[in-house]
DNA sequence: ACAATCGCCGCGC
DNA sequence: GCGCGGCGATTGT
């Protein structure tokens, strides 16, 4: 199977996807768009409807290292929810800054939901632009983009 | 090897 | 509300 490249439409910005079946290599924001198509769960979610995100993986997370191990607890954090860097640093044993650090270099946002991981007192960075983080979490605490399939089918 | 680089935190003012 | 020092993994020279 071919690596694929898509984006799709996120307020005023462009999600650019590069993907193989359900593996996602990089997601990144961008003023430009391209013409093809992104995975049904990340273009659900860019449009605010139900969407699992968790059926997608992300090359992040394999491997023992302290990053994949950050970004597996990210992972864990439930969508319209938030955790600071110090409760993810406690729960892989590093330091806070060393998850901001792999937070900024998250190849794959979204799919790794870095937004939700925000500072003791305040909001947190957020590249290119920390209005995305305010918008995603924004969307999030609405509500509608976090009811898994499950949870349409059991209501 | 070494130095620079961080999307942070807790303290003392 | 500052400013400061400490923190640890990664990346580039």
């Amino acid at each position: 199977m071919a690596i694929l490249t898509g984006s799709c439409r996120f307020g005023l910005w462009h999600v650019h996807v590069s993907w193989e079946g359900n593996t996602v290599y990089r997601v990144r924001f961008a003023r430009q768009g391209i013409g093809n198509a992104v995975p049904e769960e990340i273009r659900r979610y860019c449009a605010g409807r139900p969407s699992r995100l968790t059926d997608l993986q992300s090359i992040a997370t394999a491997g023992e290292g302290v990053y994949p191990r950050i970004y597996r607890a990210v992972r864990e954090i439930p969508c319209g929810k938030t955790a600071t860097y110090s409760e993810i640093a406690i729960s892989v044993g590093t330091a806070p800054r060393v998850v901001g650090l792999a937070m900024s270099r998250n190849p794959t946002p979204i799919v790794v939901p870095c937004h939700r991981v925000v500072a003791k007192t305040g909001i947190g960075g957020f590249s290119p632009d920390p209005a995305i983080k305010e918008a995603l979490l924004a969307m999030e605490r609405e509500g509608t983009v976090c009811r898994s399939e499950m949870r349409e089918i059991n209501r």
